[in-house]
DNA sequence: CCCGGTGGGTTGCGGATTGAAACCATCATG
DNA sequence: CATGATGGTTTCAATCCGCAACCCACCGGG
């Protein structure tokens, strides 16, 4: 696992302490996490970031200029041509878990009991099963068994 | 664990199959998570949630009124006297793993090594180890291991 | 009864961000 | 040379956001 720091992309943090508002800092906008999720699922191209989102054109440029700077994209040349290419890096692709929560997240609480949604399989077609917090000695942790400890 | 299902902000989805884009057609924004993440530790009223967040108050208004809309938080008459309490539903308090995840994301890549920041414990003050995806039978999982199935 | 403080907002305004659509430059192909 | 794909930029209108000011109900004290 990689441990590459990102660079605010501001001067100031909206919380310079928290990690999760750091998180959202990079991230935590209408399309970043989208982006992401679509450059995981095997997009690279500008076009192809645009048809799978929908994403207004000039958002898109900026959004994937905004990832590559924070280092959760990497901007290529493409082996072939002249064509550009988008990959996730090290940093990106931890954003797995992420996804997945906010994936599972939905599939149980956003979709009524009739609706269809697409599923996230393993490499037999089956399903992955929700991700559950557990402590160092095995238990499930949940809200109410955890804190945040306040940096010294 | 609950399976309240939450309806949309408007007619329409970004992406309606995809529970990702659910999800963050409800909290992908700017604020919202970070709302959340603050009841979760402990913030019931509207000042707390201002005072802890630094948002403006007109926003935090109508987060505060989506949120609640969209059954991440009910809104309550304090037990005492006549104070209004956010507290968070099973919905919300779902959304624990997706906070947790966002928080060790930003604590290995958004701080330099020498920054500190604050750390999530348990009971015993045991910081709360990463989270990983596994699949169905105890293997890793990750954006190589897994692809998403459309819906049929 | 008047005064100030607290909680929970609303309103108005200017500036930043966004979305839709048009435009453009560089290839590659027919 | 015309056409289409790729990867943008530009323009303009609409929306959102942050800030500061204002509002109002309730409470406790004097």
């Amino acid at each position: 696992m990689s441990h590459t720091t990102v660079r605010a992309p501001n001067p100031v943090w909206t919380d310079p302490d928290c990690p999760v508002a750091r998180t959202l800092d990079l991230v935590g906008d209408r399309w970043s996490l989208l982006v992401v999720r679509d450059a995981m699922d095997g997009a690279r191209s500008f076009t192809e970031f645009q048809r799978r989102t929908g994403i207004a054109r000039n958002i898109l440029t900026d959004r994937l200029r905004k990832l590559t700077a924070h280092g959760l994209l990497a901007q290529r040349t493409a082996p072939t041509g002249r064509r550009q290419e988008y990959v996730l890096t090290d940093a990106g692709r931890n954003l797995f878990p992420v996804i997945l929560t906010l994936r599972q997240w939905g599939e149980r609480h956003a979709f009524a009991s009739g609706e269809t949604h697409s599923t996230l399989v393993d490499r037999h077609g089956t399903p992955v099963p929700e991700i559950a917090p557990t402590g160092a000695d095995g238990t499930l942790l949940g809200i109410d068994s955890t804190h945040v400890q306040k940096t010294r």
